[in-house]
DNA sequence: TTAGGGTTAG
């Protein structure tokens, strides 16, 4: 220009900039869809259908109101240009779509046919647009095959070394492809790695069932002089909570009180859960008591705690308290609440509280609500008022429901019922295969013994296995794993002899082997000898082995406990005096002085 | 405009 050189501006986005401003501000105030509509109309009547700024604006308006198929038809109606849009106006659109709660069809992946356009037009993704892609694939069925496609177009594109997309990687590979190992393999070739990296593995590894490992990769970062942040912390604490690993928990907190780390809400709650879980309530109450902001959520998390405690009175308490501060519960509260009443078999109030749901809180109750309410009765041995409510539920009974109502009838003895569910459950569900070893244990107790063979060979027919029982232990910092009569284990030395002495001792005081338990078809003795075998046996054989006397024994179970074992250890706790603290799938049971916390109510 | 996160029936 300085030289009188007619420099050409770049072509003008229809509309000028004062309509541009314009809309731009209208955008800004369309905080609803009536408004938003309006201003759809100024766009299209100040010809701004093709302007990239707008557009984007658009975009993240509409997405902030769930109304992002305005959007799409605004973008691609025939009479639009896209030769004017820009890779901003995509990435915006595809990040909208990864935040987005629209319900998706499986092979509908509209983020992904986002990207698409955005090459077909000659544009070349940047940095953003990866890791919003990634986040929009993960919440697809076939996530695995589209992350896949996006990874070699992250390589293609020059961005497969860049942190920010490793990281986005390391997180569609472990949780949403549900593939920790192929995120594994990634992990080990990075260069560069931040706290998120191991966040993004550990907790993938928590959210598929490996938390050991990802306590191993937390101590693994220990060693190398990594830092975690607040999130590293809070996914160690899910592991540990799924392990039952105490002390490494009490270890996190005074990590997080010595090194400052911001005790944000959901670092708080991740304790609380991690401590209710790994057996020390009292502890989680301390904290709850302490913690200047609580959320919902730290409420629920100690309810729940109370309730796996079978503190039924006091998760009430907790209820009406929570209430009372003006915090309103919702659908997960309420199934805390529930499982509270359930555990401590306060069937009235269960009925309270479940009608009070809808009465007062305008809450339509879920299956698991139903389900709440099917164990409240079940376990109290109502079983026909269970079943009467799992007829009148208004959805479909989940396979879970019906083995709440199985698993009582085999704790209250009524089998010939117990037996006519677990086979109609079969034929329901003839995949999982804790459904053929409840009615192969119906035969069982019937001494069917053709019956119970039929079934488990249809089993393994089905290519199916029993899930072992397995117990673990935390000793000085170290988790011991016991798998029901496996051997390999080099702490069996003296186990076995220490079972022998523990089975003699207590015959003595008292105990009778509960023989159903065994449920094999061999004679007596055999029987006896292989209930020594149980997980849980092991472990507290070993621990009453390793540690001074009068230590308490913690242990984690990944079944049920079965009703010999529950008669072993009130004995144990009594003639060895030791509390013994065994957690179940889902709740504790606290031996003492020869009695159990949940007063034999399973 | 980038990445990782807390409660949920057995």
């Amino acid at each position: 220009m300085k030289h009188g050189v007619l420099v050409p501006s770049p072509p003008a986005p229809s509309g000028g900039r004062a309509a541009e401003q314009a809309c731009l501000a209208l955008l800004d105030a369309s905080t609803s869809l009536h408004r938003l509509l309006q201003t759809t109309a100024f766009l299209l009547k100040s010809g701004l259908q093709s302007n990239p700024l707008v557009l984007t604006k658009f975009v993240a308006a509409a997405s902030s109101l769930h109304a992002l198929h305005l959007a799409h038809s605004l973008l691609f109606s025939p009479h639009v240009s896209t030769s004017l849009y820009d890779t901003f106006l995509f990435n915006t659109l595809i990040r909208s779509h990864a935040h987005s709660h629209l319900p998706l069809a499986a092979d509908n992946c509209r983020a992904f046919s986002y990207f698409s356009s955005m090459l077909h037009a000659g544009l070349l993704p940047n940095k953003f647009t990866f890791p919003f892609l990634l986040k929009a694939c993960s919440r697809l069925h076939n996530a695995g095959n589209v992350g896949f496609q996006v990874h070699a177009s992250a390589i293609k594109f020059g961005f497969g070394a860049n942190l920010f997309v490793q990281n986005s990687l390391i997180h569609f590979y472990s949780a949403a492809a549900g593939s920790p190992d192929s995120a594994l393999k990634l992990f080990d070739r990075m260069p560069q790695s931040n706290p998120v990296t191991w966040s993004a593995m550990i907790g993938g590894y928590v959210r598929s069932g490996s938390s050991d490992k990802a306590v191993a990769l937390f101590r693994e970062m220990q060693s190398r002089a990594i830092p975690p942040d607040e999130v590293t912390i809070i996914l160690s604490l899910a592991a540990c909570a799924d392990l039952g690993a105490l002390e490494l928990v009490r270890w996190l907190w005074s990590y997080v009180n010595r090194k400052n780390i911001p005790k944000v809400l959901s670092l708080c709650n991740a304790v609380l859960d991690a401590l209710a879980k790994c057996g020390d309530i009292d502890g989680a109450m301390a904290l709850f008591e302490q913690m200047p902001v609580r959320s919902i959520v730290s409420w629920t998390t100690v309810i729940d705690g109370l309730a796996m405690h079978s503190r039924g009175e006091e998760a009430i308490k907790l209820f009406e308290l929570m209430k009372c501060a003006g915090i309103v519960p919702d659908s997960v509260a309420f199934i805390s609440i529930l499982t509270a009443c359930a555990h401590a078999g306060m069937v009235n109030e269960g009925c309270h509280y479940f009608s009070s749901m809808t009465a007062d809180f305008s809450i339509e109750p879920q299956i698991e609500h139903y389900g709440c309410m099917v164990d409240l009765f079940s376990r109290v041995g109502m079983l026909e008022r269970g079943l009467d409510f799992v007829k009148k539920m208004p959805m479909e009974p989940s396979p879970m429901i019906w083995r709440m109502l199985i698993g009582a009838c085999r704790v209250h003895g009524r089998l010939e019922l117990g037996e006519r569910i677990a086979k109609d459950l079969l034929d329901k569900d003839p995949m999982h295969h804790s459904n053929y070893v409840v009615l192969s244990n119906f035969y069982a107790l019937k001494r069917q013994w053709d019956k119970k063979w039929e079934t488990r060979r249809a089993m393994s027919e089905h290519g199916i296995r029993k899930v072992p029982g397995c117990s673990l232990v935390e000793l000085d910092g170290e988790i011991y794993e016991f798998i029901a009569g496996d051997e390999s284990h080099l702490h069996y030395m003296g186990v076995y002899e220490m079972l022998e002495e523990i089975s003699l001792k207590i015959k003595l005081a008292g105990y009778v082997p509960v023989m159903e338990e065994v449920l094999l078809d061999i004679d007596e003795e055999d029987k006896e000898d292989a209930l020594h075998w149980h997980s849980e046996k092991l472990a507290v054989a070993f621990v009453l082995l390793k540690t001074p006397p009068r230590t308490p024994i913690k242990i984690v179970k990944n079944l049920r406990v079965c009703a010999d074992c529950h008669a072993a250890f009130k004995c144990i706790s009594n003639v060895y005096d030791r509390e013994i603290v065994v957690r179940d799938t889902n709740r504790f049971h606290r031996f003492k002085g020869g009695a159990c916390s949940c007063k034999d109510f399973w």
